[in-house]
DNA sequence: AATCCATTGTTATTTTAATCACAAAACAAG
DNA sequence: CTTGTTTTGTGATTAAAATAACAATGGATT
């Protein structure tokens, strides 16, 4: 993680009130209270307006915050105020559920492309794209600027892979293998491994 | 989350040791000192000591921790040693997704059924399974004691849905909805949501 | 214009988690 | 059997995060 002023934790969480104003917003809702927001969430009010006031104060006494203000601007301190391309490498079941699933593009995560290295996969259709060959990669995310890559391959090749993202300019990997990632500072790794929840959860069931 | 003595945050530490555990296992490694193990999973040493010693100590001075043993007793700590029965509900791509993923067989989960209420869905197969209505899903669960499931139902239906998991004794629930679920104490929830993840890291990426 | 009410923003406090530091234990070597 | 080396387990300390408390503010009401 890079070092900052502001808590890592905080900025976690600003995804998850975007979520909601987001929610807000659809049901025309102009005025958000932190409690309500906090009703919401499950998080305590005062909890949020700490949060927020890292930023400065957007919210008005008396009333609470404006929603479409407040939403534009976590979008802006979270970067999502433009559409980011992401590339997808591995190309596989796992892949191409993240290229079919259609909720990064709502939230302006373009898929632009998939790479795989295995013969019988390179040229078959996945959702809307061409499945390209790993060596296409290079060219493909420096033309065009990418910075963040959701890594599908299997778990043996994953760090290799995700040290050849670096190389070629990624700054964000999204990382579904079960294996951790050693990398540079300025670079942001997210893991995302279902199985690991389950066997957090399981902690917690009663042994029968 | 229940209140308990030991950190919720330790709990979810255990199965990444567990997972670099496997690996030295595979590898035909018998010991393991605390600082190896730390260097694999990019947690400090002093931190994994302290968590491993909220159970009692199982390592040797000296030498480090017997890598079999330790992961034996993480599965029996963790409720692993054993199979849990997981029904999917929602049958659309994600819940396909998640079906054939073979992630969850693989570290003791078995998807005994999908669900879901699209007429033109049930009676269609997902992997090994056959989709089945929803109206089944009582039975199915009460009968086979089930105690997980995995939600991948639209984000609209899910509290609905989950509310219903849990009235017929689901315990805890994988939710890959964008929605925050109210569950009683004793119903563990985990979410999964890759955008989120990816909301967070673009906050560090530059603005270019 | 004065009062009241709701709700924020922020300082102070408490709680929780991470880190440090070191004594105790295991074993190997002389 | 003593000495040296390694590494654990844990009490003490520091750092970080969450919570509480409340003054300040904006708007509504009389």
């Amino acid at each position: 993680m890079i070092e900052n002023q502001i808590p890592d934790v905080v900025i976690g969480r600003l995804p998850i009130y975007m979520l909601r104003l987001n929610q807000l917003l659809r049901d025309g809702q102009q005025l958000v209270s932190s409690a309500q927001l906090a009703e919401m969430v499950g998080i305590p009010a005062t909890q949020i307006r700490k949060d927020l006031s890292w930023f400065g104060g957007f919210g008005k006494q008396g009333s609470g915050y404006d929603v479409v203000h407040l939403l534009d601007r976590l979008k802006t301190i979270l970067n999502l105020d433009r559409i980011w391309q992401v590339v997808v490498v591995g190309a596989g079941n796992l892949g191409k559920a993240v290229v079919e699933y259609d909720g990064f593009r709502r939230k302006g995560f373009e898929i632009i492309a998939a790479f795989d290295n295995e013969p019988s996969l390179i040229g078959s259709k996945v959702g809307h794209l061409v499945v390209k060959s790993m060596t296409e990669m290079e060219a493909c995310i420096q033309q065009n600027q990418v910075l963040i890559a959701a890594l599908t391959v299997p778990t043996s090749a994953a760090p290799e892979v995700a040290d050849k993202l670096v190389r070629v300019g990624i700054k964000a990997i999204l990382n579904y293998a079960p294996v951790t990632l050693r990398m540079p500072d300025d670079v942001q790794v997210s893991y995302i491994d279902p199985v690991l929840s389950m066997q957090k959860m399981t902690y917690y069931l009663p042994r029968e």
